[in-house]
DNA sequence: CCAAAAGTGTTCAACATACACCCATGA
DNA sequence: TCATGGGTGTATGTTGAACACTTTTGG
């Protein structure tokens, strides 16, 4: 190794750094937020984002499942990377680095598997409890975030249970974009992409006529993924 | 402040994060990446990105301004947070975590302006040479969000001169979807957002009989920006 | 039998694409 | 005058939006 180098690299402030992770789910009616109360924030009372710290040794795709996986106990879950916050002031006790993740799970598999060691709370999105340090900016960019993708590709379907009806479906865009759709549009749109695989087995009771099941075509799905789909479907007014 | 909070935040390890920026500039007739040799690096002769340390007092935003300005002497310049890489192995020397931004310049303005502390020099994203570290991956995922980008938005104003002729904007969309474009739709499509004002004067020399001059409607322009223009112009294959 | 949700088709407007000719000018 | 690039219009197909009625079945 080359001193000077060296010297480069130690003359140099070294920071914390964390991830946070915003945690989106949906319970069949709302577009739901996953807080806790980590116990370890200034102000004792202050919901915030399920986050961590990253180890030495951790990629940060591996900080972030592992922090999602303490608390949800879940693997294989879509996790993707959103944007580092680093004001320095960002955290009064010290500057710390936070890249933020953001999550889509579907409430159902999440229910029986929550960690005991925190406390966790699904929350409206509507009715968001004042968050710890900048983590209100993290959630206003997720959300943002998730409208531009799901507009273009059929991401939604990660936060529903495998096998999930078209009116199902419809109520997620629905509450991700804030807005009532036209569910013949809607449902001619979906169907078209060929995405969908129609199930033999119907809903039953919720509805009295009850709703096809569909699963995704999985090997279909990762391959349009990267064409742009312009996904968004027609609104009614 | 609580004792146990601080012993939280300094039972932890800290990391060197540093800013590297991919910074896209065309010169009227390809798309090109503007790479230095910094002199720091453990294989002398390898060309990167332009990087520098993120300083203690320093957002990410505030030093990667800065490290833009230190090589080109330009301020205000599109740029925007693209990922942020932290593979454990990705610096050899010591585990740094880096954030990348992605810049736009326009060749001409940057010209006369670069500083001499840098070898710095353009390439053709066709040619580009070995890079260090995973500045290849970052470098990959810039052009990828670029396309996205300018798919969407007409982000590519900021790589033009204020003044610019509807062929040159051509030529640098061909440019960065390397392919060609239909100029009868592409230049209706243009025109018809509305964005672009039309000005008296004609581009001299280059063609005999010469373009008009447009500039951008800036006010419409950043009203626009965050309204989904599905923007990318029709193909000739 | 009736209330509640599922499911389906048509028409019209807007937009994307493909395509070819005239214009202005410097050499 | 002619070669070079600038500038425009039209016809066609595709896609999105608006809109209403029939079907199923549990209670």
């Amino acid at each position: 190794m080359r001193l000077d180098i060296l010297q480069q690299y130690q003359s140099q402030t070294k920071f914390l750094v964390a991830i946070d992770s915003i945690i989106f789910g949906f319970d069949g009616e709302e577009l739901k937020l996953l807080l806790v109360k980590r116990g370890i924030e200034e102000e004792f009372h202050t919901w915030s984002l399920m986050g961590g710290w990253v180890q030495p040794d951790e990629s940060l795709e591996t900080a972030s499942s592992r922090i999602l996986f303490e608390l949800t106990n879940l693997t294989d879950i879509y996790l993707e990377q959103l944007h580092t916050f680093g004001n320095p002031q960002r955290d009064p006790v010290e500057r710390t680095f936070s890249v933020a993740y953001f999550a889509l799970i579907n409430v159902e598999d999440y229910e029986n598997k929550l960690s005991r060691n925190y406390e966790a709370q699904w929350f409206s999105m509507q009715e968001l409890p004042k968050l710890l340090f900048d983590h209100g900016s993290m959630v206003d960019m997720a959300i943002e975030n998730l409208r531009y993708k799901a507009s273009q590709h059929p991401i939604g379907f990660e936060l529903l249970p495998e096998k999930f009806t078209i009116p199902q479906l419809q109520k997620l865009y629905e509450a991700i974009f804030g807005t009532e759709l036209d569910k013949r549009n809607f449902s001619r749109k979906l169907l078209s992409t060929n995405l969908l695989i129609k199930l033999d087995e119907k809903q039953k009771g919720y509805s009295k006529k009850g709703a096809f099941f569909y699963k995704i075509d999985e090997v279909k799905y990762k391959k349009h993924f990267n064409n742009f789909l312009n996904f968004l479907p027609g609104s009614t007014p």
